[in-house]
DNA sequence: TTGATATCATTTGCATACGAATGAATTTGC
DNA sequence: GCAAATTCATTCGTATGCAAATGATATCAA
């Protein structure tokens, strides 16, 4: 790097209007920082499930048995990605899979008797969760916060 | 009753019973799906740039050379993840890595004349992106939701 | 000075996340 | 009733994202 480059630099830092643009002022960029302190309250409360693998077991509990791309769609996850969710939860008990008896290319999920344990064990941790996430908001702050992302998602 | 009522009534209670727990209203998953619609805008506007790959081109747009590791504090990634953007960032020619003359464990990156022509290309699709992620609020509710947003992250 | 500690970077392993291509099964349109 | 289109699931490739372990270098402290 030589003088002359920092000298351009310090010239082109007089004109406001070609450096206006503060990443950390885009709401793209804080989005992804609030997700990942999300995640990361996420993970001290609740160690040995992901966030995506609760929000399978959870919907599941609301629902019932459905199809593998039918939770996807409940859950917000595309085909690829809910199949490595539940491959992992199938692993692990959580859940388990049949063919539907009419429609042979449905791949059916319902909780195990293990998975609706969990599931109950967890929601209580779930909302401390929520809580905690939301604890930088007053009461009403937290009101108007999440009005106002439902409308963004 | 407003969903209004009915999300600040979620975010105040203490005590709910556990059948109460509604996925789709818990403050991580919709947070999650804002940032799964944010992704997909940038990608409609900026095809060839990932919004971490973005980031990086920005932030080293403001602060010049810097090293591996503090540009990715500056950009909230940890150094596994920075590694890998700024690899593929130099594989295309828009970053050039040089060790530090002093400290020969910093590995410094800076941006290339392809790389700043590159991210001042952008950032009017930038703009726009923001704009319209933030579309579905009015003016004011866009304002009320950065701060929140900001307090939360 | 040197031994302990801290920092910077890399690597590995695991888990989302999604586009694109593929195959199997079903539904639609004529 | 049958070809075309659609739906469900799988696989592959690429890109974050983070924890943990490792190696190299630098700093601190006795």
């Amino acid at each position: 790097m030589s003088g002359g480059d920092n000298l351009l630099k310090l010239v082109e830092a007089e004109d406001a209007d070609d450096h206006d643009y503060l990443l950390q002022e885009q709401v793209g960029f804080i989005l992804r920082k609030a997700h990942q302190r999300h995640v990361s309250i996420f993970a001290a409360r609740i160690a040995d499930l992901t966030p995506p693998q609760f929000a399978a077991l959870a919907k599941l509990r609301d629902v019932g048995e459905t199809s593998q791309n039918q939770l996807g769609t409940l859950i917000a996850m595309d085909a690829a990605t809910v199949k490595g969710v539940i491959d992992r939860l199938k692993a692990r008990g959580l859940v388990e899979l049949s063919r539907h008896e009419v429609d042979k290319r449905r791949l059916l999920v319902n909780l195990t008797a293990e998975g609706r344990d969990a599931i109950e064990r967890l929601i209580p941790l779930a909302r401390e969760i929520t809580q905690e996430t939301l604890a930088p908001l007053t009461a009403k702050e937290a009101a108007t916060f999440m009005k106002l992302l439902a409308k963004l998602a």
